[in-house]
DNA sequence: TTATCCTGTGACAGCGTTGTCAAGAGGAAG
DNA sequence: CTTCCTCTTGACAACGCTGTCACAGGATAA
């Protein structure tokens, strides 16, 4: 290629310290990647020429060599909970611990930008991906679409028939627990209020709801059963409407702590004290939820550990090992004042791992 | 080359299309980038075959070929405070719609790691930086360590003799506000709760915090300003201890609502009543803070503006204008409960614009 | 008519790595 | 002293794309 002014270039390339350093390029190449036998005279000679000259790599020429991108895809649905940052964050310190990227696609819960951001995540040639709750995508196109990645990591979401790592919090046990603390404490119409989705959890938690109620010999009302959609203008309507309908409700158990908020909100705002006249529960345990004005009894879910999982688990795989398929966390009740029975004035301390 | 059975190998090439279509492939090279001139016969006839056999582009070769990556990094101190992920959704959503990637690096709030986040982004070659907020580094460093990228944009932040792109809220204007609000209500022993950093925020309140108690003929006490890191134990022990050595203060402004969610707590701990004893304000206004024991009074940020406007900035810079040199944008007070004079029961709803 | 300029197209050389294969050096084995 | 290793090293061809330049053929200008 002729000289060319639009390009910047690289200043270094393995070819200059190659030069620098007596050697070819494949001896540098070896050195760099701690391949094949160097003699260690050769090794440190190459090491100072690459400090010396400030080499480092280029990315995109690896890539196209090896056809090894070491970056990494991760979906999540909806970056705005708080939920998911955490998430982020444990992917990306075990991912870049190990020298990978992390490219964050966000979803906004909508199929389609699912569906499009694995498969861009798929053309980008990244190495693997790590995907949170896809909601809206029959099981066998979401297989499809995950098994166009060398590798894959779940996280809370069980793919039958699919080869994915998965990495998930016991919804069942978690919701079954909520119930048997309200019930506990007296609590017989229960409401569930979750979202319209068919994605795993969901269906994990409402399914455990339902089991719940029966053996504790409560009937499963399904009108009590609330399916709305995310933001908190529906959550909103969707609770304000049911407690009109039905003002005998004494519990409300909430898909996760973001709905449970906007159901706190109603209930202030209809006059209804929590938690003597209605209980009401959360899931995940994200900060804040400690201060509401009704501090937020929830399931307690180690976020940053679901991260380093599923992260964990990814670089199994991608080292070819996928003897571990699933690593199931169990969440904690969290019991506070959104609830009877608070332990005291305020309830349990937030961890530092939140 | 020989045949390599340990890389997996791109099904579908540039030149596989070219065959199929009867042209060369820089012709097809053409049509995918709409440069150039092609006939409209042959370009259908390219477009055809590209549709017929699944075709897209090998990004590290074009990387490689082109020195442009598509690819920007992300630099944000921590992800874990809810400010950031709305600056995250709002820069990949503009830069996705512009077929951008963008590379998220959480710096933890440590300089090292903020050096290394800046140097490794160079490394990678990405085409650009956005990067909010980085404490602890001096201005001339910083700014040679973003001179590195081609294209750069500050989120919160100014560089003295950078050519960098600005996005930033208006700080000073910020804590007057917050300040003059509280002093209305009669306060007049206010302290400063912040975070320990030299960064442009910081300083910017500080000073602003500073000039508005001047401007109010109230005395600036130094011993009223504490600084803490961002943990919540630590802000918690931190305002702790003010409020022992000092039961004379009767209001906090406080660097961000995380802060402010911290000194809540230790008001409610102490049996301090807010706001008639101790008037508390944060800043950023993120979720929930409308429904904590006392909703918070903060001003309002347009986090995902933010994050849009400097998205747009970049990509300005990467087509190589840089006219627009510097946004700021102007926060609005949100009084709520945590001051004197909330207008209401529970001060005003949260936009879904959060 | 011839010179000049478009429009449309293709040949070909890189971009900076990695993978394959071969070969030189030096010692052990015969 | 040859043969056969093993240990090191290097030459060279990919990887899939983009940038440059060249060139054919028709239109326009001189």
């Amino acid at each position: 290629m002729a000289p060319n002014k639009n390009k910047r270039q690289q200043s270094v390339t393995l070819v200059d310290v190659a030069t620098r350093a007596h050697v070819s390029i494949k001896t540098v190449s070896r050195v760099i990647n701690n391949e094949g036998p160097v003699s260690t005279a050769t090794r440190e000679r190459v090491l100072k020429a690459i400090k010396e000259l400030n080499y480092y790599p280029n990315r995109a020429a690896r890539s196209l060599a090896s056809s090894r991108s070491r970056v990494i895809g991760l979906l999540v649905p909806s970056i705005a909970n708080p939920f998911f940052p955490f998430i982020i964050l444990g992917v990306t310190r075990v991912m870049h611990e190990h020298s990978y990227d992390v490219l964050v696609y966000n979803t906004d819960i909508a199929p389609d930008r699912s569906r499009k951001g694995l498969k861009l995540l798929a053309e980008n040639h990244v190495d693997g991906v790590i995907v949170c709750s896809v909601p809206g995508i029959p099981d066998d196109e979401l297989g499809a679409l995950i098994n166009k990645h060398q590798a894959a990591v779940l996280i809370n979401m069980v793919l039958p028939g699919n080869n994915a790592g998965v990495v998930r919090v016991d919804d069942a046990h978690g919701v079954k627990a909520l119930v048997e603390h309200v019930v506990a404490a007296g609590r017989k119409t229960l409401a569930f209020v979750t979202n319209p989705t068919d994605k795993f959890s969901t269906r994990e938690r409402l399914n455990a709801f339902r089991e719940a109620l029966r053996s504790h010999h409560l009937p499963v009302d399904e009108a009590l059963i609330v399916r709305t959609p995310n933001e908190s203008e529906k959550v909103y309507a969707a609770t304000q409407a049911l407690l009109q309908a039905r003002p005998d409700v004494d519990a409300i158990i909430c898909y996760n702590d973001m709905m449970a908020a906007s159901v706190l909100r109603v209930c202030m705002e209809m006059g209804i004290n929590v938690p003597e006249q209605v209980a009401v529960t959360g899931f995940d345990n994200i900060p804040l939820t400690d201060l509401l004005k009704q501090s937020l009894t929830t399931m307690h879910v180690p976020k940053l550990e679901l991260g380093i999982k599923a992260a964990e688990l990814l670089l199994d795989r991608l080292n070819g090992d996928s003897t571990v398929g699933e690593i199931v966390i169990t969440p904690e009740l969290v019991i506070r004042e959104s609830t009877p029975n608070a332990p005291g004035p305020r309830g349990p301390q937030p961890s530092s791992g939140w």
